[in-house]
DNA sequence: ATGGTTGGCGTCCAA
């Protein structure tokens, strides 16, 4: 069985719930995986997207920041979440598919401004939220595994309109780019968009506070899709609807896409 | 070197 899933920071899920529809209905993708809903979990419009086939939701939520959120054309089994580097906050959940194929969805910390742990707890916070991923993946080795999110690291040159100038911004500071790929290494997990689409700058985030954000086009690939060897050679299609960002109040954010095989 | 924009909440914080 074909599924096309997708991966979208939406960056309020009540403000932005027509644009939720919106795609729901033009791309009708059968998973959609959302980070950033900052809404608690009874208060998502899960009505609306009901009516357009959405009908199973898997989430977690707190007020006004965070929330995870899967909602689903297929049933979906509630596999639990995590609290990584003890934040308390809602940035994982997981669920599984009837085809035994398990989501993880993450909104991992952005980290704040200054890339150093000693001068910017969040940007601690962020490499140790990285690394109990990390420890994670290498306890139980994941197998039929999808994990999507905004995982808030462009780990390649041709994930950032420029590498140089952004090696000491934080997004793409070595340390974090050597943190992202050992959680890569500990789970085995394939870059599903990259082994798809394996050259050229490739973007899924544009500031709001560029002037001109298409022209400009100072872009990072933040958001990810990848999968576990096992089912990683089923995947094909992969894209980023970059026209999202371009709507009438966007996220910052562009929906990445990915249809698996299994 | 700096400021630029957005959302949620509440008179500022996080991104």
């Amino acid at each position: 069985m074909a599924f096309t899933l997708a991966t979208w920071n939406i960056n309020s899920v009540r403000l932005r719930a027509g644009l939720v529809e919106t795609l729901l209905t033009q791309e009708a993708p059968d998973v959609l995986c959302l980070q950033e809903c900052k809404s608690p979990v009874d208060q998502i419009p899960l009505e609306r997207f009901a009516a357009l086939g959405y009908g199973h939701m898997v989430a977690r939520g707190q007020k006004g920041y965070n929330g995870v959120a899967i909602l689903s054309k297929l049933p979906l089994e509630d596999v639990g979440d995590r609290d990584f580097a003890g934040l308390g906050h809602s940035r994982h959940v997981a669920a599984r598919l009837e085809n035994g194929v398990v989501v993880h969805n993450f909104y991992v910390p952005a980290g704040g401004d200054e890339p150093n742990r000693e001068k910017n707890e969040k940007f601690g916070q962020k490499l140790d939220y990285l690394s109990e991923m990390r420890d994670w993946f290498h306890e139980g080795r994941p197998e039929k595994a999808i994990l999507v999110g905004d995982l808030n690291i462009a780990p390649r040159e041709d994930d950032v309109w420029d590498h140089k100038k952004l090696l000491k911004i934080v997004s793409h500071t070595p340390v974090e780019v050597e943190a992202l790929n050992a959680v890569m290494e500990a789970g085995a997990w394939v870059d599903v968009t990259r082994q798809d689409i394996t050259e050229g700058k490739l973007y899924s985030w544009w500031s709001y506070r560029a002037k001109d954000w298409s022209a400009a086009d100072k872009g990072r690939r933040l958001d990810h899709i990848w999968a576990t060897p096992d089912i990683s050679s089923s995947a094909y299609g992969s894209r980023i609807l970059r026209d999202a960002r371009g709507w009438e109040k966007p996220s910052d954010h562009a929906p990445v896409f990915a249809t698996f095989d299994v």
